[in-house]
RNA sequence: GCGCUCGUAGCUCAGUGGAUAGAGCAGAGGACUUCUAAUCCUAAGGUCGCAGGUUCGAAUCCUGCCGGGCGCGCCA
């Protein structure tokens, strides 16, 4: 029996008591989960459906628990149900029952965790979208891991998904990159607003080794802009590959503009009725939305404003077929929430189910307890490429998708390449490691798990803390998809180590000396193959491998 | 000034209105002739920034205040 079972059978005797007293079923929900609690006298499962329902239906909340206990009792797997305390339900499983979970996550296999939660969304997913003028820094691999996992999350769940890294390469910026491009080339010292570092030296030359007459040609710094920006994006675009990121579609600005769908979004917010002239200007009116101030379009000069293409492109986006368009960006650019979400109103969107931004915090990075201070200007930034070279790629991606996005994080380097309990990436896949060796062994010793196997053997109290854990995934891995918190996952791994460790720390599993396999033996290969599975569905979701030695 | 966000153990952080608020690290004590000790066990460590409010129940939701970070261009 699943948490999921449960979770359905309970609601299954609410509704059948509701019913039966005559009171208003519609008060339940569709779908209701289980906790495990962590007192253990609380039983294996636990509910507040009595709680939640009660007052609604105007009946005592304990007496209601009693009569669902009552019911549920009955259900097969269900060993026993207390009411506690105001009206929590506490269950009990049948160990026979706990313990046929071992034989659905293995045979799900690869299939464990993954679910319909999300069947049917369709959403776009932005996330990097750094401009070419140089290397990834590392607010930037922030997003590339958490982004790529939470698209990972999201496909496991049954949503169709489009990932993209969006850019232009035009623009004030690039003018800059490609000045001080020109100047490296020619020995000049780095021009004022330019871009310093030691790349941009390497990227001049390189650009000099493919077109040797770059400086005597008609217009150099045409040449230095066009291979420039070529070369930088070869190099992003190689270190996101290194780092197990790959999207479906890079998208150029200069697309929307040459296809003329700033003039289409203009248009199109025009017929909405948000559109207004003024000193020259062509204005939205995002505070018809709740925006601050309105936001010019195409300013007075004739040129198109940034704000103009993030409404083409928004627009793009959903005439492709995204229903639900999530942005990735960084806390500096939390100002742009309320004029993209009054953008999206103005297209007559709901921007509360079409457009979502999700705003993380900066990375710090600490090497011996000392802050690394960062200037992009002076060239000390630190890249996707220092961060691998100097932690792993493993690591790094474990690292910047174990937190919350909310929370500004420090990354202690020393920390992350330590082999040891303080680096969480380690314990996780070191349960792993375990578990693969583990299974050499067993298959050394010729010991096989069989076809089948008896549940009810898996009745020790770590056996039974690593099947409730084993049985979380699925709902770990749906709420972190609906939540767009990857974050989850990692934690679920940590704990789920835990339940591991604990479990091969009191659960001997292979026959020593000259000890013949038993049913035992047998039952806890099933429970120990369930668990490897977890660890590496799991992994695979955050973009971290699961090693089978270490 | 306005807006967003964060404030939880010495440190780094979990905690989608539920029971006695958790984990790792650091510090104290213990377990290796190992199915990989990169592990496990025990004890210790808290006014969940402060004050109100909603609720049967608040770290969680609402309001105000205090403190940190960030943002407030016809820049990109």
């Amino acid at each position: 029996m699943t948490p999921a079972d449960l979770a359905a059978a309970i609601l299954d005797s609410t509704r059948a008591v509701l019913t039966e007293r005559g009171l208003d079923t519609s008060v339940l929900p569709h779908s209701i989960g289980v906790e495990r609690p962590r007192n253990p006298e609380h039983g294996d499962y636990a509910s507040t459906v009595a709680l939640q329902v009660a007052k609604k239906v105007g009946a005592n909340p304990r007496e209601l628990a009693t009569a669902i206990a009552g019911r549920l009792e009955t259900v097969d797997g269900v060993k026993a149900v207390e009411v506690a305390g105001p009206g929590f339900l506490n269950v009990r499983l049948d160990p026979a029952a706990a313990g046929r979970l071992a034989r659905v996550v293995v045979e799900a296999g690869r299939e464990y965790g993954r679910s319909a939660a999300l069947a049917g969304e369709s959403i776009n997913l932005e996330f990097v979208s750094a401009n070419p003028t140089g290397p990834l820094h590392i607010g930037g691999v922030r997003w590339a891991a958490v982004g790529d996992a939470l698209g990972r999350l999201l496909r496991a769940v049954g949503a169709q998904v489009g990932t993209e890294y969006y850019f232009n390469d035009a623009g004030s910026q690039i003018d800059r990159f490609a000045n001080s491009l020109l100047a490296a080339a020619k020995g000049e010292p780095t021009p004022e607003d330019g871009y310093g570092g030691g790349y941009i030296t390497d990227i001049a030359n390189a650009v000099l080794a493919k077109r040797p007459d770059a400086l005597s040609a008609p217009d150099p710094k045409e040449i230095f802009r066009v291979e420039g920006i070529a070369l930088m994006f070869d190099e992003i675009k190689e270190s996101l590959a290194q780092f197990g990121v790959h999207f479906d579609r890079y998208f150029n600005e200069k697309d929307l503009h040459d296809q003329g769908k700033l003039d289409a979004a203009l248009a199109r917010l025009r017929e909405q009725g948000h559109v207004y002239d003024a000193e020259g200007a062509t204005w939205l009116r995002t505070t018809d939305f709740g925006d601050d101030k309105d936001r010019v379009l195409r300013k007075s000069n004739g040129e198109w404003t940034y704000f103009a293409a993030d409404c083409a492109y928004y627009l793009d986006k959903r005439e492709r077929g995204f229903e639900r368009v999530v942005i990735m960006l960084g806390a500096d650019h939390h100002g742009y929430i309320g004029r993209m979400k009054a953008m999206s109103a103005c297209f007559g969107d709901d921007p509360k189910r079409n457009l979502e931004i999700l705003i993380g915090q900066l990375v710090n990075l600490l090497r011996e307890g000392q802050p690394l201070r960062m200037s992009k200007r002076a060239g000390t930034v630190v890249t996707i490429e220092d961060l691998v070279e100097a932690i792993g790629v493993d690591a790094a991606r474990y690292a910047l998708a174990r937190f919350s996005v909310d929370s500004p994080i420090d990354l202690d380097l020393d920390l992350w390449t330590r082999r040891s309990n303080d680096n969480p990436v380690f314990y996780v896949q070191y349960a792993h490691a375990r578990i693969a060796s583990l299974l050499r062994n067993a298959a050394e010793l010729g010991v096989t798990r069989g076809d089948d196997f008896d549940p009810g053997l898996l009745s020790h109290e770590k056996e039974n803390d690593l099947l409730k854990a084993l049985g979380e995934f699925p709902e770990i891995v749906a709420s972190a998809a609906e939540l767009r918190e990857p974050h989850r996952v990692a934690r679920y791994l940590e704990e789920l180590a835990t339940a591991y460790h604990r479990f091969y720390d009191a659960c001997r599993v292979l026959p020593q000396g000259d000890e013949e396999a038993t049913d035992l033996t047998r039952a806890r290969l099933w429970l120990v193959e369930a668990a490897r599975t977890v660890f590496a569905n799991g992994l695979d979701l955050l973009g971290v491998s699961a090693p089978e030695r270490m």
